[in-house]
DNA sequence: TAAATCTACGCAATCGATCCCGGCAACGAT
DNA sequence: ATCGTTGCCGGGATCGATTGCGTAGATTTA
């Protein structure tokens, strides 16, 4: 069995006491340059390696952060989470990534893992499906630093990392607005999430900018994100029974524009699809769908912004009362 | 500052010894039912947590294992990562990822991290970079257990899992060859990938079948998976400026498939763009380019698989010879 | 009744790194 | 000559959980 060698191992070779090492390994003052070379060399020479595990307990700290969001095969997430992996690794902070998949007990139970101690704060990006917020209370009641990115709540006192999504939907509308389009409708996300409500706003807006009558029998909500194709097939079917045939579709995020497109082949050829325009990161939607109009949203630079804010709440000496709310803007690509 | 209850508040507070109560958490038989109870109660009312960070540091373990793949914002790998945190969670592992995004120093570097005693094994699927193994040795040197999963390397004795790649690659060719073209083409990908090498030899096998010549010409490499996205639009002027035209492509990977769409996109009305068939493990793929025929390996399985096979090999008491080379099937969708 | 066996628990060391206290020597200052 | 500094370094406690060993007291056996 491979046994690593320790700041003990190096004190014993060279006769000197573990603090020595241990100091001159921290490049601290107090060791004679001579003396701090000498294990320097000796512990580059062995290979030595800290002990994290160790060093960790001393600290009180695990230098790792824990990520739960819905899910990782989405383009926002994972460009949020090389955000993220950026700062941290630049901080010398691991990343544990975990998936709620949109489900509340998977985030309850993610969270209480992760939460557990063996991370020292958490970005959270709330799961679809939560509505129970008792958990994240525990967070707070625990002192573990956390901060929400995209998919909020307001209840907390922490930072908040999201973009400006009520004009990026309006923006949206408006480009399907400007193309022509009049009977617009708006397949949201599941409606107890933050963007969900902005998002949703945004196209109220766009809608009365342009004189044009808002219905709340516009907006189809589904309540799993989408991670059901059916929720999505019920809605393009509610749609084509409306009185008004529809010519464009608002959609809230990525994964509902796919499910969307993938409904709409299923039911009528390509020339009679509405159009769509929303939220998307994905690459691979533009590629394909060329005429599609997309929401981007600063997603790395939302992973960057969240993962300073909860380092500096981490290795905040004292107290912080004082949060942010960061408000990013999104960009629009038309064609 | 928030302080979380330790075994030795517990022991204080019932006027016991700390040994006895982490026996008594361990559910030790030496300890008697009315003071097992006794703590128990107490450390649930308390809501006492164990701290993993002297817990590890203790039995030299971190229970985490370690995840290098290229990229999380892949079907296939995201899929794969599911089937590792099923796995892990249900052993009690953590799991940590990270992504090497086919880059050779992020993969060092990546491994490097991991690997200094803070994960107790890796999955690995290698960069589409790599071709010094180096640090591969290290970690065997080290003794440090880990598993080849998809991208794999020969050179190491340990557990490998794996699709049919050569299979898979036949019946996607084969696939386009009964659609009846017969001018076709492989996109493929790095040229040191275990899989690229595999799937070509699927390739020609699917020609020698069907009595089409197969020569070198045919193939054109990715050096980069697909990262940059000029290396497929060089690839595709290629193919336009053969003699013979192009009728059909067998595509090595999903990315490289979304790249090569975009690439005709921009050349040629869809009309003339060539047929593709390949690995995909993307729905959208599937959904937004619906004739798309698609190779699917079972990412989900190979990551258990992988998993298992890795826990196996860390929970093993005796050091292991005998390594398994698991080889899975793929699921080919035509349309 | 004495000895052997259990039961149930405590003591203290351990994992590796870190850090609070000191301590000692050398040197300049008074 | 004595005191105060400064530079360098060691001893030992500590982080929290775990565990080999030891043992008091109860119970059983010879």
């Amino acid at each position: 069995m491979y046994k690593p060698i320790t700041i003990k191992d190096i004190a014993r070779a060279l006769a000197i006491s573990p603090s020595t090492v241990s100091r001159a390994l921290s490049d601290s003052y107090e060791i004679n340059e001579v003396t701090k070379k000498r294990i320097l060399d000796y512990a580059e020479a062995h290979k030595y390696k800290r002990n994290p595990i160790a060093s960790s307990l001393r600290h009180g700290r695990s230098y790792s952060i824990g990520v739960v969001v819905c899910e990782v095969a989405n383009s926002f997430f994972s460009q949020a989470i090389n955000g993220i992996e950026s700062v941290a690794y630049a901080k010398g902070y691991h990343v544990i990534i975990s998936q709620s998949h949109d489900a509340y007990e998977r985030e309850v139970m993610n969270i209480e893992h992760l939460a557990s101690r063996s991370v020292d704060g958490l970005l959270i990006s709330m799961s679809a499906e939560t509505t129970d917020f008792s958990h994240i209370v525990d967070l707070h009641g625990r002192g573990l630093p956390f901060v929400f990115f995209d998919r909020i709540i307001n209840e907390f006192e922490t930072h908040t990392v999201t973009v400006n999504n009520r004009e990026g939907a309006r923006k949206a509308t408006q480009s399907l607005i400007d193309k022509g389009f009049r009977h617009i409708v708006h397949l949201a996300n599941a409606p107890h999430l933050s963007i969900t409500a902005e998002r949703l706003e945004g196209f109220k807006d766009a809608l009365r900018d342009n004189q044009l009558p808002y219905s709340d029998s516009l907006v189809r909500y589904c309540h799993h994100g989408g991670r059901i194709q059916e929720e999505i097939e019920d809605a393009v079917a509610y749609y084509a029974n409306l009185d008004q045939k529809v010519d464009a579709i608002f959609v809230a995020s990525d994964r509902l524009s796919m499910g969307c497109i993938q409904a709409y082949h299923q039911l009528q050829p390509v020339a009679q699809h509405p159009a769509i325009a929303g939220f998307s990161n994905s690459d691979s939607l533009n590629m394909l769908q060329p005429d599609f109009t997309c929401v981007r949203q600063p997603a790395f630079e939302m992973g960057r912004a969240a993962t300073e804010k909860l380092i500096q709440l981490i290795e905040s000496r004292y107290p912080v009362y004082h949060f942010e709310n960061i408000v990013l803007e999104t960009e629009i690509i038309t064609h």
